[in-house]
DNA sequence: GTCTATATAATGATAGAC
DNA sequence: GTCTATCATTATATAGAC
C-alpha cells in the first residue's frame, strides 16, 4: 500500500466511514483486502463480494479497477510476493536465517500474511498456478538464486523454495501433529541442516552425497 | 480396484457399453474416477456431475451411494493414499529410493496419480484439508515413522513429507523452470543428501548442524 | 465515483417416475 | 438400480441510474 495521502484509516476493515470518492485509496483498499482474503482462502475460495465487502465497496468496483477477479489476483499476487520474506542477504547466515524465520512465521499461533500460504491454497487453480510461477521466478526466486555461490544456483534456490513451501503445507496449511506441536528449536536446527545442503553444495551435487 | 468379479472393462473411461444395474460395479468406477478427477483438479476444481460422466453415470448415483462430495472425496483419498508410494522398507537405502522415485514421478513427462498431487490441489479447502491430515497421519506418516530409527520420529517424519511435497508443488504444480528442466541425476542427489539429514539425524538434531 | 439490479452459468443436493 | 427434472444457492461479470 502506502503512498498518495489521506487521512482516514482504511487499510484496516474497509472505509466505513472514511471519505467517499478517492480512485486510489478505494484501489488500494480493494487490492489490500484481496491479498488477505486470498492468502486466507485460495483463490477459489474467495469470491469478489466477499473481497468487495472487505474494503467496503461493492464487488463492481472490482471489476471496474481491475478489469476480472484474475487480474485482481495477479496484483495481489505482486504485493504479496514483492517483500523479500526470508531473505536476509547474507549468503554465510542464510540456512539459519531461513530456518528461523520459517519455523517461527509456521508456529500455530502466528497468523502472519505469507505468500507461500497464499501459493499454496491458490495451487488447484491452473490459471492461479501459471500467475504464481510467473511471480515466483520473478521475486523470490530470483532473490535467492542471486545469492548462492556456485553452480546450479537454480535448481538450488527452487530446491530452497520447495522446503519452505513444504513446511508451509505440512505444519500450517494441513497441521499435521508433530510438525504443529513441535520444539521450535529441534525444528529450527533440521531445516537449517537440510539448508546448508543446497545452499554450501558449490559446483557437485556429489560431495554432499555420502554425508 | 480390484474384488468383486465382471467382464466387462469398467476402469476406463466408464461403462458406456459395460453391463448395467450393479451396485459394487458401479460405486467402483465413480470411486476411481473420482480419484482420478480430484487428483488432476482438486476437490473444488471438479463437480460431481464431471465425476459421474467418468464413471458414464448421472451426477445423481454420486450422492446416492457416497451421501455427498465431501463423503465422496473421503473415501478417495483413502484410496490414494493407501499404497505407500515412495516407502520401500529398508532404512538403510530410505533416503535414495525416496529420492530416486521423487526425481522420476514429478518429472514433467510422467502422469503418474499421486497422492501428494491430490493432497496440494485440494488443500485450499478447509474441510479437505482436514480429512487429508487425518489421512496422512493414517497412512503414510505412520509408516515412514515406524522406518525411522531414532528420537523424534515423527518430527522427523512428517519433515520428510514437507520436502517431498514442496517438490511436487514447486516442479509439478507451480512448474518453475530450473527444476522443471533438471537433470534427473544432479536432482536427485540433492533431494537424497537432504533427506540423509533427516533419516540419519538420530537422537541430537545438533549431530548435524554444523555440516 | 459508486450504486442497485440483473444476466448468465454453474454448483451440490433432492423428488419422484420407471 | 438408474433415470429426468428441478430446487435453491452461488459465482463472475455487466447495464444503466444518479
Amino acid at each position: 500500500m502506502a503512498s498518495v495521502d489521506h487521512n482516514s484509516d482504511d487499510s484496516g476493515s474497509g472505509r466505513t466511514a472514511g471519505r467517499r470518492r478517492d480512485a486510489t485509496a478505494t484501489r488500494d483498499a480493494i487490492l489490500h483486502s484481496a491479498v488477505v482474503s486470498f492468502t486466507r482462502a485460495g483463490y477459489d475460495g474467495v469470491g469478489v463480494r466477499e473481497i468487495a465487502q472487505g474494503a467496503g465497496v461493492t464487488a463492481m468496483l472490482v471489476n471496474r479497477y481491475f478489469g476480472s477477479k484474475e487480474q485482481l489476483f495477479a496484483e495481489a499476487v505482486d504485493v504479496s510476493f514483492a517483500p523479500r520474506t526470508v531473505v536476509t542477504g547474507d549468503a554465510g547466515t542464510l540456512s539459519r536465517d531461513i530456518a528461523l524465520s520459517l519455523a517461527a512465521r509456521t508456529a500455530p499461533e502466528s497468523d502472519h500474511l505469507n505468500p507461500f500460504l497464499l501459493m499454496l491454497r491458490s495451487a488447484s487453480n491452473p490459471r492461479a498456478a501459471e500467475i504464481m510461477r510467473a511471480a515466483t521466478e520473478r521475486h523470490v526466486g530470483q532473490d535467492l538464486r542471486e545469492l548462492l555461490p556456485g553452480a546450479d544456483a537454480a535448481e538450488r534456490a527452487e530446491l530452497i523454495l520447495a522446503l519452505i513451501t513444504g513446511v508451509w503445507m505440512m505444519r500450517r496449511v494441513i497441521g499435521t501433529a508433530a510438525l504443529a506441536d513441535a520444539d521450535p528449536g529441534s525444528l529450527t536446527r533440521r531445516i537449517e541442516a537440510m539448508l546448508r545442503v543446497l545452499v554450501e553444495s558449490a559446483g557437485n551435487a556429489e560431495d554432499r552425497a555420502d554425508i
